[in-house]
DNA sequence: GATGAATGAGGGTTCATTCAT
DNA sequence: TATGAATGAACCCTCATTCAT
C-alpha cells in the first residue's frame, strides 16, 4: 500500500528541481531520483521532459486562477478589498506548494512552454489586468500600463519567496501583512 | 585591423544569448557563432562554460556597484536621495545594457555561481542592505529586513524590464520617473 | 467464450507485424494491442521477442516443408512435375498466410535465428537441394550448384510476393502460371 | 596523414553493417566502432541515423543506374544487348561493393527511407521498366507486368549475394555467365 | 593566436522484460 | 490465467571540451 502514487511522487520532485535549478538543469535521471521511481516510468505518466513541465505550469497556474476567482469580492467591494483578495491568495498559493510559485516567475517567452502554456497564462493574466485597468479607471490605481503594474506586484513578491525557498527567510507570515501593504502603496494613486 | 577585440565579441554574444535563453540552454557553439569566433577560441579566453558565465556575472555586479558608489549622496544628504540615486543607476544600468541585467536576476543559489561571484554579490547587497538599515533606523524605511525590502525593489524592476526585453514595453524611459516612485512608495515609512 | 486462443492471437498478430516491419522494428508492445492481449501475456506463451520471431520461423518453414512433402511426386514421375508440386506449395502457401511467407526470405544469418531454426531451415534446403541435385543428374536442371538454383527460385517468388504485400500486385493468382514458366525456364536446362 | 577520410570509413562501416544486420538492428554505437570513431563524429557528417542511411541508399541507387546509363545500348542494338548490359552492370555494381547491392534489395515501403530516397529508386525503377515495356512490345520478353519482370531478374540476383555475403559462395564470377543466361531465359518470350 | 574536427560523457527517450495483483 | 505498471539497459543524439593544424 503505497503512501502517494508515483505519479504525485513525479509532480513533487520536479516541481521542487524545476524550481531550485530550472528547466535545463533539471535531468530525468535526477528527477527519477528524487522521486524514487525509474527513469522510464516518469514516460508512462508524461509525454517528455517538456510535457512534463507544461502539465506542471498549467496546473500552478490554473490553480491559482481558481483560487483567486473563488470568493473574489465584488466591484462594489472596492479595489483595495480585490487587491487584498489577489494578495492573499498569492501568499496562500505559495504556502500550499513554495514550488509551485516558480511557474508564475516564468515568462511567457519561455522557449519550452507550449500553446496551451501561454494560453492558460494569458487567461490568468487577462483577470489580474481586468482588476488594474478598473482600479486606473476609478482612480484609484496609478496610471501605469496594467502589465508593469502586475510586474511589480508579482515580480517583488516571487523575488521574496525566492528568499523563503533559498532558506534566507524562515517564516513570513509574520511580514506578510506588512509586504501586502508595500506592494498596496506601490500601485496605489496618490492625490 | 579588428574593431573589437575577439574577448569583447565573446563578451558580448554571450552576454544576449544568457539573458535570452539562460544558460543552461546556451550552448558553446551558439555563442561561437554570434560572435563570429572559432568555439575553440572561447577557451583561450576562458576556462570553461562556468568560467565565462561567472566572469560576465562579477564584470555586470561590480560594474553596477561602481556605478552606484559613483555619485552616492552623502548620509546627509538624505535617504530618498540616496534611494533615487540607486534606482536612476539601476535604470541607467538597464539602458546601457540591457542583457547585463539579467545577471541582477540571478539568485545566489544558482548552480552554476562559484565563490567568487557569490562574494561580489554579497558585497553589493552589503551596500543596499547597508542603505536599508540606515533608512530604517532614521524611521523614514518601512520596519522589514533589508533583503526583503531589497527584494521589493529589484524584484519589481528586474520584471518590468523582463518585459523590455520581451519586447512587451517598447520604451520605459517615459514611465521611470514613475515607477521609481511606485517602488519608493513600496518601500517608505509611513505614518 | 472466445473465439481465438490468446496463443493463436498472439501468433497472427507478430506475422502480420514482423513481416510489415520487420523482427527489429516491431516491438512487444506493438504486437500485444495488435493481439488485443496485455503485454505480460505474451510471455506466458513465449520465453522472449526471440523466441517468439524462432517459433513462428520454425512453425513456417516446417509447415512449408510438410507441405511440399505431403503428394509430392515420385521420382520417376519426372523433375518438371516435382517442380510444379514444389512451386505450387509455394504460392499456396503464400495465399494461406502471406505473412509467413516473409520467413522463407529470412537468411540463415539473420541475427536473431537460433540454432533450432538454421536446423529447421537447413532441413527444408536439404529436401529443395536434393532435388535440384537429381534434376541435374538427369540432365534436366541447369549444372549451376544448388544453392545459387534454390535462391533463383525462392528470390524471385518472395520479391514478386514483397510487391503483393505493398499493394502493387492485386491479385498474382492469374499470373501464376506464368510465373511458374519462367522459373522454370530458367533453371531449365538446355540442349 | 589519413590514408581514408572518416566520412568514408563511416560510409562503409555502415554499408557492412546495413547489408549485414538491417537499418533497425544496426546502433550507432556499433557504425562508431566499425568505423573506429567516435559515435559523436558520425554526426558531424550526417544529420541522424535516417539521414545517414538514406545518403547511403541514393548514392548506391544513383551510382547504379548512371552505370546503366553509360553505354547503354541503342534500341536498335536489340533487346538481349540490353539486358547483357543491365546485367552486367548489376554483377560489376556488386563487385565494386557487395555491400552497396543490399540498398537494391530494399523496397520502396521501407519506414527508414524519406522522400528523396523514394524518388531515387522510382527514377532507376522507371528506366528498368522502360526496357521490360519495349521487350514486350517487341514480343521479345514475356507478357508479364514489368514489376514483375523486374522482381524476377533482381529478386534472384539478390539473393544469389547474399549467398556470396554469407560466405557459402566464394566466387561467383565463374557462373556469372550462366546465371545471366537463367535470367534471361526467365523473362524471355518464347513462341 | 585561432580554428573546428573530433570526442565521449551524459542528455532524453524507448522498450523487452518482470512481477505484484 | 492475465495483466500492465514499473524498470533500467541501451538506444539516438548533443555539446563542452581538447588538440592537431
Amino acid at each position: 500500500m503505497e503512501q502517494e502514487s508515483k505519479y504525485q511522487k513525479i509532480i513533487e520532485a520536479s516541481l521542487v528541481l524545476f524550481a531550485d535549478r530550472g528547466f535545463d538543469a533539471t535531468t530525468i535521471p535526477m528527477i527519477a531520483e528524487k522521486a524514487d521511481v525509474g527513469a522510464g516510468t516518469i514516460y508512462r505518466y508524461f509525454d517528455s521532459k517538456e510535457g512534463l513541465v507544461n502539465i506542471l505550469f498549467q496546473d500552478s497556474v490554473k490553480h491559482f486562477k481558481e483560487k483567486i476567482e473563488e470568493g473574489y469580492p465584488e466591484d462594489s467591494a472596492g479595489i483595495h478589498e480585490q487587491f487584498q483578495h489577489i494578495f492573499r491568495c498569492l501568499y496562500k498559493f505559495s504556502q500550499e506548494n513554495i514550488h509551485a510559485l516558480y511557474f508564475l516567475e516564468i515568462d511567457k517567452t519561455s522557449h519550452y512552454l507550449n500553446e496551451t502554456s501561454r494560453a492558460v497564462l494569458n487567461d490568468l493574466l487577462d483577470f489580474i489586468y481586468l482588476f488594474f485597468e478598473k482600479g486606473k479607471e476609478r482612480g484609484i490605481i496609478r496610471s501605469l500600463p496594467s502589465h508593469i503594474l502586475s510586474a511589480m506586484v508579482f515580480g517583488s513578491f516571487v523575488h521574496i519567496q525566492k528568499l523563503v525557498r533559498a532558506g534566507e527567510i524562515e517564516d513570513p507570515s509574520g511580514l506578510m501583512k506588512e509586504i501586502e501593504a508595500c506592494s498596496w502603496h506601490a500601485i496605489k494613486h496618490r492625490g
